[in-house]
RNA sequence: GCCCAGGUAGCUCAGUCGGUAGAGCAGGGGACUGAAAAUCCCCGUGUCGGUGGUUCGAUUCCGCCCCUGGGCA
């Protein structure tokens, strides 16, 4: 029976120190990256990201960065099949696939597969958009009660985007979405993954890297990336790449809404608010192995690597 | 120096006709299936500036003091 090949996980809350581990590890173990971030698949959105630069990327390059324009969209399902082949790619190739980034949902979906849904359908959202702005969101989760109970049940009132979502697959199915919900037959994923947490220990700490790189992003240009993207007509801020952390602020700024120091204050607390949701998720999962983000870890977490990578 | 307005949660403030107080933001915890850096749920005790006094009881009323704005000198 062959043992799955092998790949590793690196995951982390926003300014943890994941890059730099990611490339660092990359040198020494014969590894590929690919990016789980739904950020940095866009072009143009380089600073407020806090994409890896071009010289890093030239050293240890990452896949699935730049592949959307900002005006479009992504999802994890299309990052599940993107990530899926770029691993078979460099899996087949003899090396080993290394996953970093802080979109959790995608590492889930990647690993566990979603079930087998309809994918977005802008016509429906904007109908469904439109009706809830005239009946209220509360009507249309009455009529998701109707024909989706169970759904109802497990979405708040208040959660338009879900309630947006579950209408959607009704309308495009004819099923309702908690019955397709578990119907994906969902393939064992074929890898033995390493996973890998990086984050600082205490959470001031935290809080204190988030406060010094928003500014050293601003110190970088990050309003003017911001001004570029805002002059171009095809993009707004209700974009799924304008709502991004920081990026929604500034634009609220250039257009007036908050005074610079505002969109300094709200943005840091955006990113702080953001790290705290992706340590929800980072609690929850089972075997992982987690390590204080500090200068020296890496040679750490290479001898965790090479002890789990060799069965 | 004098006059006025304030000093209440980390911040901005509301309030208590005297019975030890509550909003927004921030913060904390949680959820999460094609937008996920999204969307949503739950969580509010703090010498009510200090100190005397009146009172059964003062954050609330009175005196004095300190601090911060603004005005007059």
């Amino acid at each position: 029976m062959p043992s799955l090949p092998p790949a590793i996980f690196l995951m982390g809350p926003t300014a943890a120190g994941k890059t730099d581990l990611a490339v660092a590890l990359a040198r020494r173990l014969s590894c590929d990256i690919i990016s789980v971030d739904s950020a940095l698949v866009y072009r143009g959105m380089d600073i407020g990201t806090a994409k890896p630069g071009p010289e890093v990327l030239a050293d240890a390059p990452h896949r699935l960065i730049d592949i959307r324009d900002p005006s479009e969209s992504y999802s994890a399902a299309q990052f599940r099949e993107d990530a899926l082949r770029e691993m078979a790619r460099i899996s087949q190739a003899g090396r080993i696939p290394l996953l970093v980034g802080g979109t959790m949902l995608y590492f889930r979906a990647l690993e566990r597969g979603l079930s087998d849904l309809p994918s977005a359908d802008s016509a429906v959202r904007v109908r469904l958009e439109e009706e809830a702005g005239a009946l209220g969101w509360a009507a249309l989760h009455a009529r998701l009660a109707e024909v989706d109970p169970a759904a109802a049940r497990r979405i708040h009132p208040n959660d338009p985007q879900r309630i947006q979502r579950a209408l959607e697959v009704y309308e495009l199915s004819g099923v309702p979405m908690s019955e397709l919900y578990g119907q994906g037959a969902a393939p064992r994923f074929p890898y033995r993954a390493l996973k890998i947490i990086i984050s600082p220990a205490d959470r001031a700490e935290l809080h204190r890297r988030i406060e010094v790189r928003f500014r050293a992003m601003l110190d970088a240009g990050f309003v003017e990336e911001v001004e570029r993207l805002r002059g171009r007509d095809d993009l707004h801020p209700d974009l799924p790449s304008m709502r991004a952390v920081g990026y929604r602020q500034v634009w609220n700024y250039l257009d007036g809404g908050l005074s610079y120091h505002e969109m300094v204050e709200k943005g840091i607390a955006a990113t702080r608010q953001f790290a705290k949701r992706q340590l929800t998720w980072l609690r929850a999962m089972q075997d992982v192995v987690w390590f204080d983000s500090q200068a020296n870890i890496l040679d750490k977490v290479l001898d965790t690597s090479i002890n789990l990578l060799k069965p």
